[in-house]
DNA sequence: GACGATATACTTGTATACAAGTATAATAGT
DNA sequence: ACTATTATACTTGTATACAAGTATATCGTC
């Protein structure tokens, strides 16, 4: 494992936070971004005299990574699992399947206080953008889509956005910073697709969020269509009740 | 908080875990069935006194039940949180989400081996009856529903079901119990509900599935019409295409 | 050289110790 | 009697200590 001291994990957003959380984060991040390699296992007292604190937060961390899939809790040692491009499309699915839900949820309720704030949200993006801020930029982008999720006071829906965020903030911050570097021009695009949300919500037009899905999802081909695929059924039920 | 030494999650669930895990489970199912009151304040040092462990195991449970929204973790203390109806009916959404999100990728696979396994689940409940073993009737539901989850392969779908298990697993302990005592026939009920999910699988026959779904979820009325309704979107635009 | 037993250096799980912070209760001053 | 302040008894977060178990390596025997 690389020893380097250098956080990859964006220091104001932790801190607040216990040292196993703080742990944790940089622990994702250094194993999403490949920086610490799968397979290699991770062992409780090295972690703990690389990093300077006790095995307490160590532990702490290593709990929290392994509830994710992100490492493997074994007898000895922690083994790393990882990302692979099956792990992101699967959580590319999970995130479709609960935007959708929420959609449907929101579309029943009152946003016009909702909207007021995703408003507040794109436009600190834009500024984010505009003085080239990719942290900032993948925070709010995050803030933006938890905001959503948060509106329809879904407490099981917002337990599994907290079970799958760490990764996504962690998969949205690396991307982010990449194309800070080689494609510039796709935070305009983002932006833009945030835009298209808000409309979705504040004039609840479905073909319009179908539009903001695909436009966001497009990086992970054929997702969309896969779950119609999988919500077909209860469809078709639906169409010979009536 | 009742001092009491009974416990009343199944020691043989758990044998093998650690104490920290099993204080959880112990702990939940206190909290589900309201023998643990919501609003008390559990601290851990009380707690370690209590079960006569160290603080390790017992923060380590404490963190465990925060995941799960049962507990809310506060700078003094651990709030018991419980379950409201509306959470129940909120787990129930989830659960229908995964369902039909599984078995919309299950028609797509060969599924002649889960069905044998899924066959020798329910003759093990119909065993489980006749010997009115209702802690082995509740094991085998839940590894039934496991089981067909855990066969499509999504490590993502698997965390959600991970995070949400072990509270079904709680309810439907406490909910078999009170059968016993209350609604012995419902077993068979039960029973045949979990032949007509086989059944659906084995035939690949959506309109039983929506039967098998509607028998299993109907005592949270009107949860599957509604989660026809939250993906009507998807399938708006899907029939556009067409 | 090959194989088996023991020794050693690791691992995790749990217990305990200490430090920093917070709420409550008691006390002093008005 | 009431308010402000200090004292105390709690809380969690982290560090350390110890016990039990596991893999590896060393050593002795064949």
């Amino acid at each position: 494992m690389s020893t380097s001291n250098e956080y990859i994990y964006p220091i104001k957003w932790i801190a607040s936070a216990s040292t196993g959380v703080r742990l944790a984060c940089e622990l994702r991040i250094r194993i999403i971004s490949g920086n610490i390699q799968k397979g290699t296992v991770l062992s409780e007292n090295k972690l703990a005299s690389e990093f300077e604190v006790s095995r307490s937060p160590i532990r702490e961390a290593l709990k929290i990574l392994a509830s994710e899939n992100i490492i493997r809790l074994e007898r000895m040692g922690a083994v790393v699992v990882g990302l692979t491009e099956q792990d992101i499309k699967e959580i590319y699915d999970v995130r479709l399947l609960i935007e959708t839900f929420v959609y449907e949820r929101l579309v029943k309720l009152d946003t016009s206080k909702l909207v007021r704030e995703l408003s507040k949200i794109t436009e600190m993006m834009e500024i984010a953008i505009k003085y080239k801020d990719v942290e900032e930029f993948s925070y709010q982008d995050v803030v933006f889509h938890e905001t959503i999720i948060r509106s329809i006071n879904h407490s099981y829906i917002m337990l599994i956005w907290n079970n799958t965020k760490p990764v996504m903030e962690s998969l949205i911050l690396l991307s982010m910073r990449k194309r800070l570097e080689e494609k510039y021009e796709d935070f305009k695009r983002i932006l833009t697709n945030h835009q298209v949300y808000v409309e979705a919500i504040k004039t609840k037009d479905r073909d319009i969020m179908i539009r903001a899905l695909h436009q966001n999802f497009d990086n992970v081909q054929g997702k969309v269509d896969d779950l119609w695929m999988s919500q077909q059924m209860l469809t078709t039920e639906r169409e010979q009740k009536k």
